[in-house]
DNA sequence: AATCCCTCCAACCGCAGCATA
DNA sequence: TTATGCTGCGGTTGGAGGGAT
């Protein structure tokens, strides 16, 4: 909290009056509550002005959003404003403004800070508790699926995580969605691998053997890096095959207003080569974490574009989120 | 009781976008 | 076209308060 500054020392107005700065007192939310009430929302110089305030109009404009508003909620955010407010970032990143006109009553500064202190800390507690089945990772990628210690919803919100966390600033996103979609980037992998799974979930996905020669193709037409741990490919495998689990992300775009869908599949993709083809590469696993893959999208995020909807009509109703259990008024 | 440390959150700051002169 | 003012937004700051030592 900032003291009240009373010497007015580094601003005045335009009648030469001292500014104050600092924390409001009662009587100057007051002022400001009553003046509001009365002739509603007007130039907020004029406000500072005709209340009698001694505050320049940026600061009465911030005082009345965020803490005298009639409207406001008081209290703590319930599960289901944290849950939608969790879902909300990894589609809006930090445009706290757009997340807040989703939740009534709630104000962009509440929600930032709230998500400062408190869900970044919870849910990075999350991401570091320890699975039982992480050591089976062909089969549950990092533990997430099935029978672990989480919970469906802590499982959701880790999902939700690790989207915000790879894409936590609009402009990552804005590059994300520059780049160029003529290319489908599933045409690398074979359309078996196509499935769907609710936004921010994951599901289990079926093995899935490809031609390692269309892969290889692909594979050196984009640039011959999936994200591989150690070398790159130089001579196409003997055999490919994926494993893995999907999932599917909502992604909007600044320019346009509108939401990409894109199917992530979180792979595993295991080729063997004979030795004679290549030593290095005989027998050895490749994960690919799709996770802060976006950057890149050749780094093991297959990624098909499904369609484009527009932003607001797909956020009326966001109950539509399969996930989501509770309805929005 | 005193001090330290951490968390929370109200408020400020700088910037971008827009309207108007 | 440029300057100016206003609004809104996101990042950051810093003080109050509470828990730990």
């Amino acid at each position: 909290m900032r003291k009240p500054d009373f010497s007015g020392k580094n601003n005045v107005n335009n009648n030469g009056a001292k500014l104050r700065k600092g924390l409001w007192s009662p009587e100057e939310d007051d002022k400001l509550m009553n003046y509001m009430l009365t002739n509603g929302q007007g130039c907020w110089s004029d406000v500072a002005r005709n209340a009698g305030l001694q505050r320049c109009g940026k600061s009465c404009r911030l005082r009345w959003i965020n803490y005298l508003r009639p409207d406001l909620k008081r209290g703590a955010f319930s599960p289901q404003e944290e849950e939608l407010i969790i879902h909300l970032h990894s589609i809006l990143g930090n445009r706290w403004s757009q997340i807040a006109a989703r939740l009534p009553g709630r104000t962009d500064n509440e929600i930032k800070n709230f998500w400062n202190s408190t869900v970044k800390k919870r849910l990075k507690n999350l991401s570091s508790t320890p699975s039982p089945n992480t050591s089976d990772s062909s089969s549950d990628p990092g533990g997430l699926v099935g029978g672990g210690l989480m919970s469906m919803r802590e499982q959701n919100i880790m999902a939700l995580y690790m989207d915000s966390s790879s894409l936590s600033s609009s402009s990552t996103k804005a590059r994300a969605l520059n780049r160029p979609m003529d290319i489908d980037p599933l045409s690398m992998f074979d359309n078996s691998l196509t499935m769907s799974a609710p936004s921010g979930s994951y599901l289990n996905a079926p093995q899935v053997e490809m031609n390692p020669n269309t892969f290889y193709e692909n594979y050196r037409m984009f640039g011959g890096n999936i994200g591989v741990e150690g070398e790159p490919l130089d001579l196409p495998p003997e055999s490919i095959s994926i494993e893995g689990c999907a999932k599917t992300e909502y992604f909007s775009d600044t320019n346009t207003n509108n939401i990409t869908v894109n199917t992530m599949n979180n792979l595993f993709i295991k080729y063997c080569n004979s030795s004679n083809i290549n030593d290095n590469h005989n027998n050895k696993n490749i994960k690919v974490e799709n996770i802060g893959g976006l950057n890149n999208y050749f780094e093991g995020d297959d990624q098909r574009v499904l369609g484009d909807w527009n932003l607001e009509e797909l956020m009326k109703d966001v109950s539509s989120f399969p996930f989501l259990d509770f309805h929005v008024e």
